[in-house]
DNA sequence: CCTTGACCTTCCCATCATTGGAACCCTCAT
DNA sequence: ATGAGGGTTCCAATGATGGGAAGGTCAAGG
């Protein structure tokens, strides 16, 4: 089947499926006298765990390490589960971080009457920075495509 | 002063000074004849306005209104709150996709043996993508600087 | 006066996953 | 043979940030 075909049944876009054979994430295959990529069910089968890791947070990366695990019939569970928990250690800074920012903006907000004055808390401690929330961690986190959504 | 004791000060580097200064969140400054941007404690108090709001994981977009607000004398304290408010949510909805995502992992995890066998219900999921979790949002999101702490 | 080192300037590149578009080629049905 | 709807590659942008090169500037000390 073609790329089309390949990305409507695995949920992962013709372009992502580009980038990560481009990316060196899943192999090339094969390519028909004109050019076109050539999938097969096997192929859907992989990109739809690749699909299904991004929906759960992981980087490609780690993906990438999921995958060589998947296809290694005598991988030990002990390297996939810490995998996995590692990842739920990221996934549960981030949320502290999130959830700090949350509150700390939270009580400002329940602190400011919301009407026609000017007078405002939430100015008031952007201004002096008094309150302190989350000290963020590394710099970014993803979280995966929307579009991806339908089927 | 110069660029980097305003850096200094106000907690944001200067290679962010200047990107907010290109991307017109913060009004440019006067040069010496040399060329140096010259700044002074106003300047330092905004900057430090902004690098709080981005502590508490505002946009830059989102920054530049809350800068408007901040300076806008008449301004009224419900625009503020709403735009507090709004960005509380789409915390909170970052907050909840992840906690999806660490609860599907968790609960993974927890049934994988995390010994020499192969046998893994983490691998299993992936590949079948059966239990669902979050539905991702937008993309990305950014969580702020770590280096912007030593001081 | 000249050197040194710390500072400043601009410009370009990389990150990460993803989208968008241009310019072009291929295939099939009408 | 024409057009719609695939496919292909390549290039650019996103957001916030860091890194570095190449070059100008400043103050202090020999």
């Amino acid at each position: 089947m073609n790329i089309g075909e390949a990305a409507r049944r695995s949920g992962v876009t013709a372009k992502m499926i580009r980038y990560y054979e481009q990316s060196g994430l899943i192999p090339e295959v094969a390519r028909t006298d004109a050019g076109y990529r050539s999938y097969g069910d096997d192929d859907v089968h992989r990109l739809r765990f690749v699909r299904r890791a991004r929906d759960l947070g992981f980087t490609v990366e780690e993906i990438g390490e999921l995958l060589a695990l998947w296809q290694d019939d005598g991988r030990r569970s002990a390297e996939v589960k810490s995998l996995a928990l590692g990842h739920i250690d990221t996934l549960r800074e981030k949320i502290a971080e999130l959830e700090a920012m949350a509150d700390t903006l939270q009580a400002l907000a329940d602190g400011c009457s919301g009407d026609d004055r000017p007078d405002c808390p939430i100015l008031a401690d952007l201004e002096t920075g008094k309150a302190s929330a989350a000290r963020p961690g590394p710099r970014r986190f993803g979280v995966t495509n929307p579009k991806s959504q339908e089927h």
